[in-house]
DNA sequence: GATGAATGAGGATTCATTCAT
DNA sequence: TATGAATGAATCCTCATTCAT
């Protein structure tokens, strides 16, 4: 049924394109600032055409937020099946990832930040909520691995991976946060990537096993 | 002027009644859906009387933070006056110091992270904007100071004395909001202290200098 | 035109189809809760559709009180033809032909109440109205005339039959609305048709002439 | 405290006013066309200023049953006391209070009828619908008692009290209804009283009891 | 005729802020 | 100063109706 699929297809666009306008907006007024008109001009929609394909603001915002994270996971998962990498190039490679995440959606980090500070969550549907924790675990859980094999090899410091995987991404969330705000400021450009850089520097130095341990 | 000095006295006593009461709302409700009203409420005080206090709900959330920030120099700035201290130890105690800070007041470094992602900043007068970000910077520009001494004794790495300051912040920050979000989620206690042990005994692992570097 | 007779007959079973759909969306959602896209997913059409057949949503539910109507009005102009009858059981056969008109369509007798009650009628074309009004005035014509005959046959009080029929009406519309609200909140089984015997009863007793009168 | 006082009697004016508002806005507009708006403008207030005193809108709609409710119930149970009376005339008594409960607030008994029909109920807090049904049963009691009492003095038929309790509310609240529908669509006047005058008369003789029963 | 995505006006409700007392 | 009732703009969301395919 090839008329069929066009539809799926059709529909699916349409969402991502709900998607990339809320992106916008949020960009330009914040995501709290953001209503759901100014979503629907910027796509060209009315309102109500957003409520034909998310059940509400919350999830609307939650969208984005799972296609971030789908993104991540991919990424992360390629780091992590390079197995022969030494362990400093990978931490590199993490950094990469995350980059990479967070410039496809800049501002879906702050709304990230947002969801697990919870305050917007009230609409979401537990299906949706879950996918969300589950996709943040995942990455979470992607990153311990990582971890883990650098751990077994005897290139990383005996540490718990799950919480060496939460102190690289809240490290990689914090900063980004913090441009963000500046950005908004005083939006002088890239202070962030020299920044992230040195702490991934410090972050590798930090995890690396030496002789001496 | 005794009787005029009693006066601001009181008013500056109201404020933080007023201020821890919304603290309180805070942690209860959470950030984004308090409302004066509850404020009002739990300061057992009326909406209107918030006003001759604060001039809008955005200065109050900024009080919030002032003072803690103010706080948080405070003891940062003890912490880079005990300069015989070990960088080890200087790095724990910096650790201490924005530990305690975060547990005096929780929820304001989730505030003060609204804040810094720039989306309750509108009705804030200049003034208050300005006071905000100068103790910001005070604070970070101490933390650099800290690790200028380091520099220069020889003990850490050669690195801009800013940006570190930057990532010990942004690491400390994103490792509270998550347990923020975490902890509205599943109040389990206290995974938050030994994952910042971990990530501070990285940070001081990748921030000292060895004899090979 | 046989082709065209087709035409006529198969766009009126269609009218029938959507008819019998939404009678089964008010059974199970209440009218006013009910949605034009309820009924027509329940009558596996689009809402668009619907629209082909019915102007607007008030001339639907318009087209089942008529239905209703029609189906009342043949059933007491049969017992109009029973001239024969005792005028007691001619108010049975009554109060049992309001029964059956109520049992066909239950949620008709609220509509038509809320029709009654001029919320429902602005949309309404000026001869769906009049054809409601009509159907209205020819169920109570039919019932007077009954009434009329036993006034004349000296069996019934000499009262406006008019008005007669408007109280048996009222009493049958005021107990069914009754029941229907005890329905939703305590859906025991049929304390309805006791207590309409009663009511026929009571009525029958009052309106029947006595030697005395 | 004449003060306190005084503040809890504006309070309760107040509700008054707003009740009065919407209860001429019914009339005017019909139940369900009427908005929040409209009911504000007719009070003179702001939307908001409505849900001081009413959670929403459904338990404002409430608020206009129950002051009738409250209203009918002390009438009915006036009559009650009228142990004297004979039945013929006590019935009188009812109709009386029946019809001055409705003339007080005509749209009233539409609202109530709403109620019933249990289309609006979704909103109302347990204890308000509690409220409702409770002054309506106690209405039914009082009813109920009357002609109990009329069972007892041999005066009436031996019927089940409750029911013919509520035969006769529902004779009254079903010619209430198609008044008011005609009202709308015809405002000649008072066509309603003779029909109940009739409607009683019919009832009277009905449920009384004669030498032969 | 049939579809169903899109529309957008309209409604209930919230809440920061003001101001008369 | 303190109050708290009143405000009304702003927001989310619904749903009858339309129209291009």
């Amino acid at each position: 049924m090839p008329i069929h699929e066009r539809q799926i297809r059709d529909r699916e666009r349409r969402r991502q394109q709900i998607i990339a306008a809320s992106k916008r907006v949020f960009v330009s007024k914040g995501v709290s600032k953001a209503t759901i008109k100014d979503i629907a001009e910027e796509a060209e929609l009315s309102p109500g055409t957003l409520y034909i394909y998310f059940k509400n603001k919350d999830e609307l915002y939650s969208a984005l937020s799972i296609r971030m994270l789908k993104h991540l996971n991919v990424r992360l998962q390629r780091v992590k099946e390079r197995k022969e990498m030494p362990h400093a190039q990978r931490i590199t490679a993490v950094k990469e990832a995350l980059c990479e995440a967070y410039k496809i959606d800049p501002p879906v980090f702050v709304t990230l930040s947002h969801l697990q500070a919870s305050e917007t969550l009230d609409n979401i549907s537990p299906e949706l909520l879950d996918q969300i924790m589950g996709l943040s675990r995942q990455s979470l859980d992607t990153l311990a691995g990582i971890f883990e094999e650098g751990i077994e090899t005897g290139s990383l410091l005996n540490r718990d991976p799950q919480k060496v995987a939460l102190i690289l991404w809240s490290l990689f969330s914090g900063l980004v946060l913090w441009e963000e705000s500046k950005h908004a400021l005083d939006p002088r450009k890239d202070f962030l990537m020299p920044t992230l850089d040195m702490a991934f520097e410090i972050f590798g130095r930090g995890i690396a096993k030496r002789n001496t341990d």
